[in-house]
DNA sequence: GCGATTTCATTGCATCCGCTATGAAATCTT
DNA sequence: AAGATTTCATAGCGGATGCAATGAAATCGC
């Protein structure tokens, strides 16, 4: 006879996944802030990356932040494209290697991070003060789960200053 | 006179914002499943949450699967979509409220499932290894941080069995 | 020193995503 | 019980994303 009963799935808790629920906790603490940067600034999170790493590392190419912040170099590329149409950043063709291009704030990319960036750090704070000493364990655990993807600069950091 | 140097931006550390911590944390820890998800099984994330829920939820329709899964209506309908192309599930017209398209596995999805879920079950296992004590105090930060929108089922659980 | 290889940045293409509008069916209102 | 409102699912559109290919410049190997 054949068996018409399906067989059985092994149980799996979804909620309880953890890749799921760092994917819905990473959503849910950027959301608010990604919707303010978008209405009010006009930019997205790739291009905020890129701004904050700008706003405190002077000029970088787009392989530097590519290796600094977890972003691929096509993202990179494109958030600078965006934010140099927007006259948020320039780009400068670099003195002794011309294949990489020098990034760097404008000075109306300054006066919008001089806005937005104690916007995050507000935004930061209320998480922190959200999560009470719950906070303190949430980073214990990212720390360790970012350990071995942390520490970028492993080979490439000697070039920069 | 005019001030030549540009005005010091506020100090803030990227590598150190919960937002940006948990994005990375996140792709870093679905990047490896998801990437076998699609090579070997060609589904890709969204496909996968409704895949699991179907299996062990039985008939849903795409209403009660946004409500459990922190996904958009129209993502739920997307994967849907999609999962029936692929003979993964069968949609099936409700039997009293005709609005309502109850989802449901096929055989051919079923099988799938059989073969995925250990992969993931392992993989879970594999990242609460690795992580050791510091398992429990993400799970204890993710679970404040989750804390107010997890209850999903406030309002709608009724009708689920 | 010159061709082969590698590194850096960008782009083309196909797909995917988010938002909003649409259509269909149920429920509410009077 | 008929019209207005709400709920449910999907489709259209513009833009974003991922991947692989390309182009340009530097470095390597002989």
């Amino acid at each position: 006879m054949t068996d018409q009963s399906p067989p059985p799935l092994p149980e799996f808790d979804l909620l309880g996944f953890t890749p799921y629920r760092l994917a819905v906790a990473a959503k849910r603490t950027s959301e608010a802030l990604a919707k303010q940067y978008r209405s009010r600034f006009g930019i997205s999170i790739p291009e905020w990356r890129v701004l904050v790493h700008l706003a405190y590392a002077g000029n970088v190419s787009v392989r530097d932040i590519e290796a600094r912040v977890a972003m691929e170099k096509y993202e990179v590329s494109r958030a600078a494209k965006r934010l140099e149409e927007a006259g948020l950043i320039e780009k400068r063709a670099h003195q002794t290697d011309r294949r990489l291009v020098d990034l760097a704030l404008t000075a109306k990319g300054r006066l919008m991070m001089a806005e937005l960036l104690p916007i995050a750090r507000a935004h930061q704070e209320a998480l922190e003060a959200r999560l009470g000493d719950a906070f303190e364990q949430l980073e214990t655990g990212l720390e360790k789960l970012l350990e071995d993807i942390e520490p970028f600069s492993t080979e490439k950091q000697a070039p920069r200053g």
